[in-house]
RNA sequence: GCCCCUGUAGCUCAGUCCGGACAGAGCAGAUGACUUCUAAUCAUCAGGUCGCAGGUUCGAAUCCUGCCGGGGGCGCCA
């Protein structure tokens, strides 16, 4: 939050528990003065519920509580502060003077995109984000692209947020599907028939064309399966720091520390020849094996080995966050379970279950591949509807939800497409600002220009919504809810194309100084739309 | 059977964690608005027993309990 804009709630606050005390209330211990804002426009800009919140406690009928309070607040309101007034139950609403937006439009031009709305609850602290994990088996899905869009925003916003953000992508290049993975290529490279539970599809046989005869079909398969990963994941913008190899970690001895480290807490026991996990004592449903009867160790044991380095590379403030698939839920059990056996605070890991998507083209379901025979590549939904249209769709709707993908409709370049109308309003604002170029305007400084001019209801209302931008980035990256942002961009580029409908900006209609004031304006909102689609990894296009 | 997510307008969803003011958008529907910066837009109207039933509260879409519906998961697979 800017500092602007964090006065303008500490001044609210501290002259609220002025109020309160000069009132008469005894405050309880760690008392806040309530303040949020308002649902309704009618309900000024700021509201507080403190006088209902304490009426009972002290006795008195809130809303004569509220009126004494207002009054009190009236008699000493700030610059910024136009009206206190009660309603309802007993409610106190502040409404702002106009210097109060435009304040909020000097601040974003001053922040610009690289500054406005950046918050700094992150306080330096370190977090790896740990998201899309495909097996190197094949290709990435379409579900492992709602990850990958979630993943990354979650990373943007708590980078703007003042975290200290790694990305990390964990591959599972040894067990089962690996082996399973490697014979079918082996097996499909001389024309044999794939074995029983392997990989079928089209780019198995495409890949094992390719295969070099004298290569290890591990190797090479692995090698193949994440450059084909990366570059889709690169093709919507989503880069790791680190790609971390499960089969190096193997090698390094970190399993048998593992092993060694749930020993020596007795998390760990022998039965039937093989060697489990004693889960059950931290809140799993049952105990978890760890090394087979065959010696062979489960995907689990070397995930907690994988935790646990983790964990030591965030150090003991840091904060790991996964992003699994709903299909995964059943397995933040035992993972946290692990990490309490080890005397890790549980809550420093956090797992965000993302629930699956249901993809469709013009309302039919599409459910299979041809290439990969079964689920749908990501490649083909990026190639259909662009980068930034899978990203900001995957983003539209929380993490929690099922959502419908429409394919074509998000291909499509129409209104009802909500990515197009956001990147829309942010090409019209910089249309706007290169018409006035071509017309040979002069910029002066800001300092010399007069927002006090903006004061028509398109005006306050993008201004409005401007102010709001940090409190939603931060409530977005602390819930890790991403689509907070895009909820936000749909009302304020709303707001932008009223303004650009109902306010002309350049044209020989326009008194200049209004045109200065209204060119200031845009360059905020562009900031505005520009940092928003920024967090959530979408481009702000100039022209469309 | 157990676990996770979910049920809000005809459709797709915000709002639920942290309880407040007549429950908000978009789309679809109806009706309007451009000689000027991208009509790829804007405005107005209409549309809802917030799954159901109890409970807590001055106040419940939001918290608690129970039921019903939808999705996902319950391997010595990953």
């Amino acid at each position: 939050m800017s500092q602007f804009m964090a006065d303008i709630r500490i001044s609210l606050a501290d002259a609220l528990r002025a109020a309160l005390i000069a009132a008469g209330i005894d405050l309880p211990a760690g008392f806040q003065a309530g303040l949020e804002r308002p649902a309704r426009r009618e309900h000024g800009d700021w509201s507080s519920n403190a006088a209902l919140a304490v009426a009972k406690g002290a006795g008195r009928n809130p809303r004569e509580l509220a009126s004494e309070l207002a009054a009190r607040l009236e008699e000493h309101r700030s610059e910024h502060v136009a009206e206190v007034s009660v309603a309802g139950p007993g409610f106190i609403n502040f409404r702002l003077a106009p210097s109060w937006l435009h304040g909020v439009v000097a601040d974003a031009v001053a922040a610009g995109v690289q500054g406005y709305g950046r918050q700094s609850l992150g306080g330096g602290r370190t977090v790896i984000v740990e998201f899309v994990s495909a097996n190197p088996t094949g290709p990435v899905h379409a579900g492992h692209g709602r990850g990958a869009a979630y993943g990354d925003a979650v990373a943007r916003l708590l980078a703007w947020c003042g975290y200290d953000v790694h990305r990390e992508f964990y591959i599972n290049d040894r067990g089962t599907q690996m082996d399973l993975y490697a014979a079918s290529l082996a097996a499909v490279s001389v024309g044999q028939p794939v074995p029983e539970g392997g990989y079928n599809g089209q780019y198995i046989v495409d890949w094992s064309a390719e295969m070099p005869g004298e290569a290890d079909p591990r190797q090479w398969g692995r090698e193949r399966a994440l450059a084909d990963q990366r570059e889709v994941l690169g093709s919507m913008a989503v880069e790791f720091d680190t790609w971390f190899s499960e089969q190096a970690l193997v090698d390094s001895g970190a399993i048998d520390d593992t092993l060694a480290a749930l020993d020596a807490v007795g998390a760990s026991y022998e039965s039937n020849g093989a060697l489990w996990l004693h889960s059950s004592d931290h809140g799993d449903d049952k105990d978890r094996v760890l090394v087979k009867s065959d010696g062979e160790y489960t995907y689990l044991l070397p995930d907690i080995a994988y935790h646990r380095d983790k964990l030591d590379r965030v150090g003991p403030q840091g904060l790991l966050i996964n992003v699994w698939g709903a299909d995964h839920h059943g397995y933040v059990a035992r993972m946290k379970a692990a990490m309490a056996a080890l005397g890790c605070d549980p809550d420093r890991l956090e797992v965000v279950v993302t629930q699956l998507v249901r993809l469709e083209r013009d309302g039919e379901e599409v459910r299979l591949s041809k290439r990969t025979g079964d689920l749908i590549e990501l490649r083909d939904v990026v190639d259909e509807v662009g980068a930034d249209a899978t990203r900001f769709t995957y983003l539209l709707q929380s993490m929690d939800t099922a959502p419908t993908f429409d394919l074509a409709m998000a291909a499509a370049q129409v209104m009802d497409n909500p990515v197009f109308y956001v990147q829309m309003a942010h090409a019209r604002v910089c249309s706007i600002a290169a018409r006035a170029r071509a017309d040979g305007v002069v910029r002066p400084s800001i300092q010399q220009v007069d927002l006090g001019l903006l004061v028509h209801e398109r005006e306050l209302e993008i201004m409005r919504q401007l102010s709001m931008l940090g409190e939603v980035i931060a409530a977005a990256a602390s819930e890790r809810a991403p689509h907070r942002v895009t909820a936000w961009l749909r009302d304020f580029a709303a707001a932008v194309h009223g303004f650009y409908h109902d306010c002309y900006v350049v044209g020989s209609g326009i008194p200049p100084d209004l045109t200065q004031a209204r060119l200031v304006l845009i360059d905020a909102a562009r900031v505005g739309l520009a940092v928003g689609l920024g967090t959530l990894g979408v481009s702000a296009p100039e022209a469309m």
